[in-house]
DNA sequence: TATGAATGAGTGTTCATTCAT
DNA sequence: AATGAATGAACACTCATTCAT
């Protein structure tokens, strides 16, 4: 008799397919992150995935297509989790804090899907870029949502062009991760999220 | 008469070789920022600067010293003219204002070099990355010796770090920039000092 | 009624390796001896191959690889046939004829892997001379043990040294092949064996 | 009052060019020989000779011109030695001998040149061994004469081939000489003249 | 659907040779 | 005569992509 309740139930074959796609994005991630985009084969991705070269073609266009892709996987997985948590919270402030030590705490508990994005994904291919920008919008999105919903409150200076603190924020998460990335003790990440924040919210000026 | 002092003497063969050396670095910040690192050749940068594809290899050890090569150049050049601009200014903040406005202006005035400097520089290379972050180093110098010069003087916050005001520094110009040069019609980036110091110095939250 | 041992059974892919693998050292053969070794692109002996040049890289490390593997693929058909051949002759000196019919042979009935030993292999290269070098030992070591076992049985003399003997063996076989190599009329070489052999033994000297 | 006897009278132009001349080719001699013909640049051999680059091609065709230049130097002088050297011996087994003393002296005392000669003449190009075969013959002519008149005085066996007799004498010099290079602790070169006539002589078989 | 052997276009680099000085 | 900077043709090797099985 078989059993009734399996571990894990048949995969349908749409199922198994997702799964090797899921599979591919997350060796492609691994691997880039490694070896640098343009020093990486596909065949070491493929490698990587447990596949033969010829199915990463079966999935993806082509070695650039898996680049984006494997960005886009990372991106929704990073903002889904975002907005779960960071909806809750009562303020711009508290909201924007929030995604900061989730940024942070994303990096820092996966150094190389870090560097992936900090390095591989600095393609200057202008296709590369192009493609990368559309998924990118969807956080500044969020980002740009908080400090107007913070300007309206007055928790946040109306005069502050919106996409300029926008700026400011990647700008400084950015240099931030990338630090850290380079230093060859890396210690805590998250903590960072506190002085950062003074920073952006106050300012280098004494009041 | 013959004038002892011509406007363009006979060459000697070292400043031949200065300026061919230095014809090629320029052609080389020109052709990978058009082209893009990877996806340029050596021949394309001969071709560029006007010589052999040969020649190159008498100026450089090969295609990766001369992007080092070129970013040391071209941040020599700016650093220079830093310096000479920004000694005379009287405080710290006054010192960072036009540092700032220096830097937008250059990337302003040669928007092929800003990109040089914004993309083909950030290559996940592991050797490229160690030669660039020598000169890199000196800029990053000279804002840290602003910032502490500034605490110093009561200008700007104590408890906030050195190292962290410079991240926050460097990583809003960089956003800056890069948004710049990716948008279709760029108009004046220069101008956008007076703002992002603006946050930079008083932050987000209204006082 | 199916045959159950067809006259040419499909290959199974191990096969039709092995049979591209030989293909290539043949056609590595061919064209190292007309073309000379470092006159000779890769991409010539990929042509003589019927096979893509990167077809090459599959089977072999590189250009120096080919050559060594060429060489070794040739002399163990040589030894494999002469050790063969040998083996049934009563004394040393037949042994000794028969070998040096046999190599007299061997070059006589394909020149183009004469000139192949004759020439291309003597690489100044150290690498290559090291990489040779192993299984030449292993011809070496056969016509030593041949004179060895004479000196043992009473037909050669006993003070005359073993490696001398060899090192005269194999320089008159070298010259003779050379020789009738480089004349433009090639007439027969293997009858040449009896004299030589003659003056091998009997030396210069009448008794 | 200047000296009437100079050490070294000031060298006529003439002298000059020929000294050059000689000093670039025994620079081609110990280049070629260090890094294998075809791993030497001219500029190796320029620098070797102490002059620039362009001036090699004042005193040769090209680097081909260069290396049988460079040979046909050598055995000149080879020759010229031997010659004189081997005319006061009295018979032809006695010339034979100081001939075979004297190459392997040659090479013993030189194994720089020895390695120029056994390794880096070995070139499979058709147009330097055609360039080589010539000045070649000089040698070959000599030993051919020595048999044939060996002969004639009935110390060698008339049935015997003189070009047989040739090439067995260079095959033999030519293993020794090479196992000698080879090996690396060289020890003494030219006694092994004597076994080695020995075996040449008389042969491997007793009588 | 998956494989992986085969492809062949593409490129950094070397170096024999030339020639303006 | 001598120089040595400049040339540019040539080539081994890589790897993204394809396709017969």
């Amino acid at each position: 008799m078989p059993s009734t309740r399996r571990t894990s139930p048949a995969p349908t074959p749409a199922e198994r397919k997702a799964e090797r796609h899921r599979g591919i994005l997350e060796a492609a991630v691994r691997a880039f992150s490694r070896h640098g985009y343009h020093n990486c084969t596909v065949a070491r991705v493929a490698q990587e995935a447990g596949v033969a070269d010829g199915t990463i073609y079966l999935y993806f266009q082509g070695k650039e297509d898996l680049l984006v892709s494997a960005f886009r996987h990372v991106l929704e997985g990073m903002l889904a989790r975002m907005d779960e948590a960071v909806a809750p919270e009562p303020g711009a402030e508290a909201k924007l804090r929030r995604t900061l030590e989730l940024h942070l705490g994303f990096m820092e508990d996966d150094p190389e899907l870090a560097a992936f994005l900090q390095f591989q994904l600095r393609q200057p291919d202008e296709s590369i870029r192009r493609a990368i920008s559309g998924p990118l919008t969807e956080y500044s999105r969020r980002i740009e949502a908080i400090f107007d919903a913070g300007k309206k409150a007055g928790s946040f200076r109306p005069e502050a062009g919106t996409r300029l603190l926008r700026r400011v924020y990647f700008g400084a998460v950015d240099e931030t991760v990338s630090a850290w990335l380079l230093r060859a003790d890396r210690g805590p990440l998250r903590q960072k999220a506190g002085p950062l924040l003074d920073v952006l919210l106050h300012g280098a000026v004494p009041r």
